[in-house]
DNA sequence: TATATCTCCTGCGGGC
DNA sequence: TGCCCGCAGGAGATAT
């Protein structure tokens, strides 16, 4: 499942390949992978056809190219998709096909069809330039702007279950399940816990903890447990084996060899060690 | 206004 | 073998 470090991967490969290059040629092949771009498909299409690419950047699970027209191609993942260069060996679930002048092909492949295209404008926000869908998010924890100070004031003020703050987009960006779990766990913190009712320094160790484990990811070119999540190459990463706490149900805890339990939680598994996790 | 829940979607695995 | 059901979960829409 794509959270920010495979996000970041996808981004440094697109940005390797694909900046100084111009689209010739866009297909969109399910409509429900641009139903955020409220103009349809046709308009989509016509609007790349002769952009440059001249950048790229991302804020938490959200990337995009940017265009010399002054746009973004804002690209979301959702749980499945990939931005994949070169010939596709398999175009059951391809949604959108594009060619670049150097004849370079780029397909969004996508299962669960919960990831998109959008082109839009952007708009300054709080210092930074970004796509209008991304406007709202909250800095992610390897932004180098993030201000964990801030948001452990926005944590003190919910009166809600602190996981849950984790993975609102609104508060920090770039934290998905996954990652929760496992920023919790290196934390020591249940997330049941509610949000105000945690101490700064649980919370700062909280954020450092997530900021930790998602540069860990990244080194080791994000966390794959099957095919759904893959590099531009098609490659995928390695960072499961060094997971704490998610999916390892029943398994001893690391830190102290309690079983790791799951419980159900906003409607999706959280795996917890039920000891150092208090 | 803040918080919680529902819904979209596809493929896989388990049970019958 | 075939069918049904639950599960996976990001994020916008809807409900409380």
């Amino acid at each position: 499942m794509p959270e920010l470090p495979e996000v970041e991967v996808v981004r440094r490969g697109l940005n390797e390949h694909l900046v100084g290059r111009t689209i010739t040629g866009v297909r969109v092949h399910h409509p429900r992978a641009v139903r955020r771009h409220d103009a349809g498909p046709a308009d989509l299409t016509a609007r790349l056809l002769g952009a440059r690419i001249t950048g790229t950047d991302r804020r938490g699970k959200y990337l995009w190219l940017l265009l010399n027209t002054d746009e973004a191609l804002v690209v979301h993942l959702g749980m499945s998709g990939q931005m994949l260069l070169g010939e596709l060996p398999d175009t059951r679930h391809l949604r959108i096909a594009a060619v670049l002048d150097d004849g370079t092909k780029i397909s969004f492949v996508d299962q669960r069809t919960f990831g998109g295209w959008q082109l839009t404008d952007l708009v300054a926000v709080d210092g930074s330039v970004l796509p209008v869908p991304v406007a709202h998010l909250a800095r992610d924890p390897l932004d180098p702007r993030f201000d964990a100070e801030s948001v452990i004031e926005v944590l003190r003020r919910k009166r809600s279950e602190v996981k849950r703050q984790l993975l609102d987009q609104t508060v920090v960006s770039g934290i998905g399940n996954i990652y929760a779990d496992e920023a919790l766990w290196r934390a020591g913190i249940r997330g049941t816990r509610m949000a105000d009712r945690l101490s700064r320094p649980r919370l700062r160790a909280l954020l450092a903890a997530a900021a930790e484990v998602m540069n860990d990811a990244l080194a080791a070119g994000g966390t794959s447990f099957d095919s759904l999540y893959v590099n531009v190459n098609g490659e995928s990463g390695y960072f499961s084996r060094s997971l704490d706490a998610y999916g390892r149900e029943d398994e001893p805890c690391r830190r102290c060899g309690t079983p790791i339990r799951r419980a159900k939680f906003m409607n999706r598994s959280s795996y917890f060690c039920p000891n150092c996790q208090r």
